[in-house]
DNA sequence: TTCACATACTTCGACAGTCGATATATGGTC
DNA sequence: GACCATATATCGACTGTCGAAGTATGTGAA
């Protein structure tokens, strides 16, 4: 799942939202980070729509301008909170590495020292992703 | 940054390896959800060498077959460290969402009763990212 | 009033990244 | 000998993202 796929779908969580106030959402939720650009959701809208994952609540026509108003299936609940996990559980990877090898972190000037052949426990360690 | 890019990075933390390894090592780590194509591999790798965030350790000639060692630059430790950062907050999102609306969870068959117009303490909410 | 701006949606072309296939080459297994 | 795993490189096709242009209306400023 992309990460456009993701936060529209999270903008989505508090309730049917249109188009346009989904980018104001998205960028709210993730601290200004994801700028959707008008181009990207109308087209993410339209395929998620297609997939299942929203659908249109219903359209309105406020001030002459038509609203299309989109929330998420349960289909779409279920994918976020799966691709919640799948997040938090690839940010364990990183964080748990840069933890365990705090040397590795803070080695600036000794290069080319790394434990190679060696194989920590990874394979076994954390992570299950999914 | 690309789920690709991220795992090519994230298994790269524990010391250099070489380009085929990297495929197996980013499956490994993501709980085998996380399938590298060798084209897709080979082609970020150049990239990531051009942006700096990996270098060319070393290149190995091994029974025959020429090996291409590649590690995480600083710059690169930095990128993947910020990137969890990111990835936790993402999730925390959608965790924190659909921990506090349980009701909206839960509620299947009323739909379109969304407190619209409320605005929930969204922006004011968790999740500051990064 | 006229202009600029925010809202709201649609569509287009350009670009980047991913994928699968193909090619080359070697060593080990059946 | 055929096949598979290892190891790298490259190609075209496809998808998704972006930015821009276009349409349209209400609001506030000059």
């Amino acid at each position: 799942m992309s990460e456009a796929t993701y936060f529209i779908l999270a903008a989505l969580l508090d309730g049917p939202l249109h188009g346009y106030a989904v980018i104001k959402r998205a960028q709210e939720q993730s601290g200004g980070r994801v700028n959707l650009a008008v181009g990207t959701l109308y087209g993410a809208l339209d395929r998620m729509t297609d997939e299942g994952l929203i659908e249109v609540d219903r359209e309105e026509v406020v001030a002459g301008r038509s609203r299309r108003y989109f929330q998420v299936t349960d289909s779409g609940r279920g994918a976020v909170q799966e691709e919640a996990g799948r997040l938090a559980a690839a940010a364990a990877v990183v964080t748990e590495r840069t933890v365990t090898q705090r040397t590795v972190t803070q080695r600036t000037g000794t290069p080319k020292r790394a434990a190679r052949g060696t194989r920590p426990a990874v394979a076994g360690g954390g992570a299950v992703i999914a």
